[in-house]
DNA sequence: CTCAATATTTGATGTTGTCAACTATCGTCC
DNA sequence: GGACGATAGTTGACAACATCAAATATTGAG
């Protein structure tokens, strides 16, 4: 990959941008009176499709001890449910309630409105951005 | 904005990426005996380039008081500097030493091997999207 | 000189994250 | 069926991160 000019350049490009956003999510995040990693949490768990917790740290790429605490805090603030496995016994699903739901559509809203600089972009650039990437994330 | 369609499209999946690649940043770092946020702020003190305490809490986008703390962490390992400010004597400036400049670059060095998939879209799509992110980052 | 504004630090507090150790359950191998 | 290793989750100890409010020191304007 090291001969590889483009796909540096690219990458570097995301890193910056990666960096750039690293601090917005806090911000978006207390607004709603959440921490980053709970809104990472609300964002993973789909209305109706439970989630089990190990699955959550896999996706979260932490351990599963921290998945406990981070639970523990939405679980007593009525944002999500524990819910036993239906086959396994071991496993704990979870599961957004109304309430959390209906604060999960308003995060992903707040998340969703793209900073101006995504709008200044040519409509043609904003296509092809969207097809290249779609294409980065399935492969 | 919400009239956009391909704007609110690709920016959905920059999220994505974005969130796909919060866990990357951790296990980055702890290879280097680092935390995320000591990462970032290497990342933005540039060797030669001393950069005052409040503008590295604005770059980071946290609070000053938060700034005090990473900073004694780095200083105590030695890898970057507190010199007070030229003009004002309120101010420090944070340097990097030499140790802390060759770590920045293996630190980077390691950050900016692009993931598989990059590699995997075609030379002209790399192009494309390091065009169109160089166009984004700069307005 | 006085006073509001700014840069940094300190202390209190809550969250995130890791690791090691523990319990409960599952699956397999004999 | 019973022993045993693997897996899911929890707990406790501990360090780092992050915020706020309060304190200190310095600056710059009036």
């Amino acid at each position: 990959m090291k001969g590889n000019p483009p796909a540096c350049g690219a990458w570097d490009l995301l890193i910056q941008l990666l960096l750039s956003q690293r601090g917005q999510l806090p911000v978006l995040a207390a607004a709603l009176e959440l921490s980053p990693a709970q809104c990472h949490v609300l964002y993973i768990i789909e209305p109706g499709r439970p989630v089990p917790m190990k699955q959550l740290a896999v996706s979260l790429s932490c351990d599963a001890s921290n998945v406990t605490g981070l639970v523990d805090r939405l679980e007593s603030r009525g944002l999500i449910r524990r819910q036993p496995g239906a086959a396994d016994r071991r496993v704990k699903e979870l599961e957004l309630t109304p309430t959390g739901a209906r604060l999960r559509a308003e995060l992903i809203a707040r998340m969703s409105t793209p900073p101006p600089a995504v709008g200044r972009l040519s409509a043609r650039d904003q296509r092809e951005l969207e097809r290249i990437l779609s294409r980065l994330l399935q492969s």
